[in-house]
DNA sequence: GCTGTTATAGACAGACCTGTCTACTACAGG
DNA sequence: CCTGTAGTAGACAGGTCTGTCTATAACAGC
C-alpha cells in the first residue's frame, strides 16, 4: 500500500497545501519552486511526493482548498442576505469588496493558474475551470429565481461583471471596482425584469 | 557606442519580438525559455542580449508590440463605426467577438503578464497596466462624448464589462460572450443616459 | 580595400528546477 | 517488544534557466 499517489488527509499534507496556496498566491505558480513552499512549510521534500504525485497535483490541491475556503464563505454570506436572490447577488458584490480590500488580495487564482497552464488538458487549468462553472452554476440558479426571461444571459452578464470587478480591482488597485460593478449588476437585473 | 541596453530597431530585432510576442501568448512568460524563442526565431543570443538587457526587457517588448497592433486595429475598427460614441462603444465589442473567435486567441496577455509579474515594480506589470489605462481613458473619452452624467462610473463598468468578457471567452471557450457583453453594456448606456 | 557594425555559433558559468533515492528517527497499536 | 507508518535530512541525477564570453563571418560606407 506504500504506492499510493493519493493519500488521505494528514496534518502535514495540509500544512503543505496552505503553504502552497499562500506561496503560488502570492508569487505566481512557475515563478515559486518546490523548494520554496517546502522550506516555509518546514516539510520534508519526500513527504510532499508521497502525498502528491507532482507539483501539478499539489497546485491543484490547492486551489480545490481555496474553493472550498470560498464556498464556505460564500454561502454564509448568502445566508446572511435573507430570501431573496437579488439580495443574494447584491451581498456578493460586498463580499467581493470585503475581499479587495484584504491585504492579501492579489487576484483570481484560477484566471492565473488558467493563464500558466493555458492547455485544456493541464490539470490545473482543469481544476480553475471546474471552479468558475460552479460560480456560474450558482449564479444561474440566482438568476432563475429572480424569474426574469433570459435568465442564462442574464447570467452571464453578470459572471463576467464579476470577472472584470476581479481583473480592474488587482490590475488598478481599485477596490472601489466592486460598488460600480454592484451597481452595474443591478441596472442588469432591473432591465431584465422589465422585459 | 557598444555598450547601449537599448538599441534601434532592425529587422532582427522586430522578428525577434514577433517570436517572443508569439510563444509567450501560446504559453506563458516562465513556461517558455529564451532559447525557445532564439530557436524558432533562427537569431543567436548574442543579437538577442545587444538588443535587451534582459529577458523582462524583451517581454515588455512584446507587450509594447501587441498594444501598437492593438490600437491600430482598434483606431480602423472606430472610425468605420462613424461619429457617434456609442456606435464606436458597440463596435468595440464586435472587435472582441472576431478576436475570440480567431484561433490565435489565447485570452489577455496583460491580465496575465500582470498575474506572472505580481509585483508592480516589475516591468512586464507596469507595461501590462499602462496599457489598460490607455484603453480606459478612452473609453471613459466615449463616455463624455455620450453626454452621461457620471461618464466616470459608466467607463469603469463598462471596462470590466470587457474584461470580464475576454475572461469568460478564454477559460469557457465562449465567444459568444462578446455580444453578452454588448448587450450589457447597452443597458448600461440607456440606463446612465436616462440619469 | 579597409573599417566599423551587426550578426553568428557555440561553449560556458552558475543558479535553479523537479523528482528520486537512501538511511535514519519517532512513534503508535497490537 | 516488535512491526508498520509517517516523517526527516540531505545527497543526487538530469534538465533547464538566464546571461556572458569568444572567435568568426558578412557586409555596409567611406
Amino acid at each position: 500500500m506504500a504506492r499510493a499517489t493519493e493519500k488521505p488527509t494528514s496534518a502535514k499534507r495540509d500544512h503543505l497545501v496552505d503553504t502552497a496556496l499562500e506561496l503560488f498566491t502570492e508569487g505566481g505558480y512557475h515563478a515559486v519552486g518546490i523548494d520554496t513552499v517546502l522550506a516555509r512549510a518546514g516539510v520534508a521534500k519526500m513527504t510532499l511526493y508521497n502525498h502528491f504525485a507532482s507539483k501539478e497535483d499539489l497546485i491543484v490541491a490547492a486551489l480545490d482548498r481555496m474553493a472550498g475556503q470560498s464556498a464556505l464563505g460564500l454561502e454564509k454570506a448568502l445566508a446572511a442576505a435573507g430570501d431573496d436572490p437579488k439580495a443574494k447577488l447584491m451581498a456578493m458584490f460586498d463580499s467581493m469588496e470585503t475581499w479587495f480590500r484584504s491585504k492579501e488580495f492579489r487576484g483570481c487564482i484560477y484566471i492565473k493558474a488558467a493563464g500558466e497552464y493555458p492547455k485544456k488538458k493541464d490539470k490545473p487549468h482543469q481544476a480553475a475551470l471546474a471552479f468558475k462553472q460552479a460560480r456560474l452554476e450558482l449564479l444561474r440558479e440566482l438568476c432563475r429565481k429572480m424569474g426574469v426571461k433570459d435568465a442564462d444571459t442574464l447570467a452571464w452578464q453578470i459572471a463576467m461583471q464579476m470577472e472584470g470587478a476581479i481583473v480592474v480591482a488587482f490590475m488598478h488597485a481599485r477596490p472601489e471596482a466592486a460598488q460600480d460593478a454592484k451597481a452595474a449588476a443591478a441596472t442588469l437585473i432591473a432591465a431584465a425584469r422589465r422585459t
